[in-house]
Formats: structure tokens, C-alpha cells, sequence
DNA sequence: TCAAAAGTGTTCCGAATACACCCATGA
DNA sequence: TCATGGGTGTATTCGGAACACTTTTGA
């Protein structure tokens, strides 16, 4: 074990995740923050998040935070960038990697009263956000655009939507994410070629027209073809 | 400072940079490792790297390995992806964040001997690669995918080539990253329409038609037109 | 019969690809 | 005069974007 000290010589920095969850409420994007109870930035909304324990990977923290903060579970989760500047956190030296999911809301049920740091949680629109704590307006833009680029490209957003969807449903969230109307006729030319979607047998009923639902076919996302929307 | 207790109230991981360099040598593709000369892995090939230190960001980090180890300064230095598997490392948890870079071979002088935890330095054909310690195949295979991606729609590169060089030098060097051959005339009219080099009045002379130089014009990424490389 | 959403095709444009020959120079 | 790399154009295909009307249902 002599090597063991080799890892003590100098101070350590805190590890710590950060986990931008996003969903659709009402037609709205918004994210899930958390009202920090103490110093620093007591009263200030941050993102979920916390320190990563010594034996638990990052992505387990991540999904720990989640869950013990948010009662989220089985989200999509991707790494998103570490910030590691040495002022970002006045408590010390904390380094993050931060997280960023997509999770129906109706899934979750955020915790109103948490641990004692935590005074409230509560989701906000992207569009008009508070003051955020720390740096995490820029995580939290860094995680916007993200999710915005990898929707131009690949499958994102089964979260979002139920079980059985219309077309008009999966590009109504493809709007409200990228915030800006789209084609109809051209996006389900885009969809109908990247072949991600099965046609049920069923149709959506209301005082219009029915609509045929669809889900979304179980296979690697390797196998889709890449979708680029119009501006 | 009662909240500074917050951050020691769990045992810390350490904290590490890999860096991952590129070179072309020989029309080759090349990686620099260093030989390990204590355990773990004592013998095996491995990327530069080492502890971060409490006061300084990540990059600064990476850039400090990079210089200590290698003499590179000035390079194109990108975020790869934070690695934080529990059993990484056998001496105890270490997280790295990994990082990538392109640099000349010609403006770097690997040092031979190093500290006490280096054995030697070499540059590593990327096709042809040892057996590497620690997780770092998986962080070059992952640099390399990245690297080779980043090619295909923006500019990469300057820092292998001379100051003026000819087409059919930048095109060799788009070839020997992506390892496949580019149709000439189609390379031509894509650079060219991309619009970021700068035709000097010089010509390169040679047993054989002289061939214009080019240089890269000096202007922010973001006014370059992406290009995309046939398959 | 009306309101509300579903559904559907064509044209245009630009970028990606495939493809082959002549040119200028130095040895 | 030959070997070596330099330099150039066209036709085809494919995907992205713009654009408007008819259909089906329930109220």
C-alpha cells in the first residue's frame, strides 16, 4: 500500500455532480431547481446536486441526487462537461460534472421539504429564470443547448411524451424544446424516414379528426437515422 | 467558515487530467504515451497526466502535464469526458477528466528522462498501440472518435501543418486522421467554399509542378463554414 | 355547419458524391 | 521524355426548406 500516500501528498478538491433535469409542463420547458436553505447563496435557486460519495461513480451520484432529491428514476442521463474553475464555489475547491436528463413530470414528484439544505424545489421556465446560485446559470445554458443539438440529431424525448402519441404531440416537443415553430409536412417526412416509430393499431379521439398514435420503436439509437430540422 | 466542514465531511476522491496528444510523424498518426516506472503498471504505456492541483482550474492542469511532461504550449486543448469509475485506479478513487489536443511534433521535445514516475516518453502509432494502464485506451479510443468527428465539420489541424503549406499537404493530413482516402477535386471545392485559408503568392517548388501555398486565415471558428467529408 | 386538428406532395436549392484527364516542373 | 505531384468540371443524387389545401370528427 505504499502507493497509497501517493494519492494523499497534496490537498484534495470535493467532487460533486450537477443534474439539469428538464421537462414540459403546459406547453413550457422548464427545469427542476432547488432554493438553497443556507450560506452560501441561502434563498438562491440552484440545481439538484450534490458530492459524489468515495466508492460511487458519477453517473450513480447523479442518479442518487435524483432520486433522493427529485424521486426521479430511470431517466435518460448524459454527461455533460466538468467545471472545474477553482472560484466557483466560496465553501472551497469543488469540481463538478455536471448531468443533464429529460424527465416526464408526471413521473416525479419533487419533494417539497428535503434535507436541510434544501427549502424548496419546484420547476421553472427556462425562458424566465431567477438568479441562480454558483455557476449554474452557465451550466444550465451549457445543458439548453445540449439538449437542443442533440434533438437535431438523434431520438430525445420519449420521457416527455406518454406511452401512445400523435405525430402532432412529438412535434408539438420539438417545438417547445427548440422554441420555434416547425413544418408540419416536413417534420413527418424527417420522422417517417429515421423510422424511430411504430404505428399502433390505435387512434386518438377528440372533437377533430382522429389521429393515429404511435410509440417509439425499442432499438439502439445507433440504427436511427440522424434528424436535421429546418430553422 | 463553518461551512467549510460541508466539504470534508466525506473521504474525497483525487482528481487527475489525462491529455491525449496528436501528432502526424511519418504520415502517421501518433499518440504520445509515457512509460510507467513504478505500480501500478509499472512498464506500461499510459497518456500524460497527474493530479490537479487545490488553487488551479482543470485546463491549467492539463496545460501544466502537457508542458512538464512534453514542452507543448499552445495547443488547441478540448474537453473530452470525465472518467470516474470507482475501480479505475487500484491505488484509490480517481476521477480524470481527460482532454485532448493536436500538436506538432517538430515544436515538442519529449523529455526522455522525467520524475520519478516516468520511464520514458514515446509517440505511439495509433494503429498500432501497446497495451496501455488504467483505463486510457478507452480515453484515446473515445479522443480519437472525437477527434476524427470534429474534423468533419470544423478546422483542425494548423497545428500540424507548417505556416504555408499546399492543398495536397492539408489533404493528406485530413486523410491520415480519418484514415480513408478524399477525392481530390471534391476535398478542393469544399475547402474551398469553406473559406478559411488565405492564398499566399508563394509557390512550393519540387521535381514537379509547383503547387500554391496556402495559410490559415486568422479569424474566429464560428465564421468558418462546417464541412462535411465524404465517406 | 362549424371548429379543430389530421393528413398529405411538389418544387426548388444547395451540398455531397462519383468520376478522369491535362499541366508544369526537375531530373 | 519521364516521373511526380498539381490542378481542374460536370452530372447525379439526396436531403433540407418553402409552401396550402382537403379530410374527418364531435359538438
Amino acid at each position: 500500500m505504499d502507493y497509497m500516500s501517493e494519492l494523499d501528498k497534496y490537498p484534495k478538491p470535493a467532487m460533486a455532480v450537477d443534474i439539469v433535469i428538464f421537462t414540459i409542463i403546459d406547453d413550457i420547458l422548464k427545469v427542476l431547481l432547488i432554493k438553497r436553505g443556507r450560506n452560501p447563496y441561502a434563498g438562491k435557486w440552484c440545481l439538484p446536486g450534490g458530492f459524489v460519495l468515495i466508492a460511487e461513480s458519477l453517473e450513480d451520484a447523479a442518479l442518487r441526487e435524483l432520486r433522493e432529491e427529485t424521486n426521479v428514476k430511470d431517466v435518460y442521463l448524459g454527461q455533460l462537461y466538468t467545471f472545474g474553475n477553482p472560484k466557483r464555489d466560496s465553501r472551497g475547491r469543488v469540481i463538478s460534472v455536471a448531468y443533464y436528463a429529460l424527465a416526464n413530470h408526471e413521473k416525479i414528484s419533487p419533494k417539497i421539504t428535503g434535507d436541510e439544505s434544501i427549502k424548496n424545489v419546484e420547476w421553472h421556465n427556462v425562458n424566465k429564470l431567477p438568479e441562480l446560485g454558483f455557476d449554474h446559470k452557465e451550466i444550465l445554458e451549457y445543458a439548453l443547448k445540449r439538449l437542443r443539438y442533440k434533438l437535431e440529431y438523434s431520438v430525445v424525448g420519449l420521457e416527455l411524451l406518454p406511452e401512445k402519441f400523435t405525430l402532432t404531440q412529438l412535434q408539438k416537443m420539438y417545438e417547445i424544446i427548440l422554441n420555434e415553430p416547425i413544418d408540419k409536412r416536413n417534420f413527418r417526412k424527417k420522422i417517417s424516414t429515421m423510422n424511430f416509430l411504430e404505428d399502433t393499431e390505435e387512434m386518438k379521439k377528440g372533437s377533430h379528426r382522429p389521429a393515429k398514435l404511435y410509440t417509439f420503436r425499442k432499438m439502439p439509437a445507433s440504427k436511427f437515422k440522424k434528424i436535421k430540422l429546418e430553422k
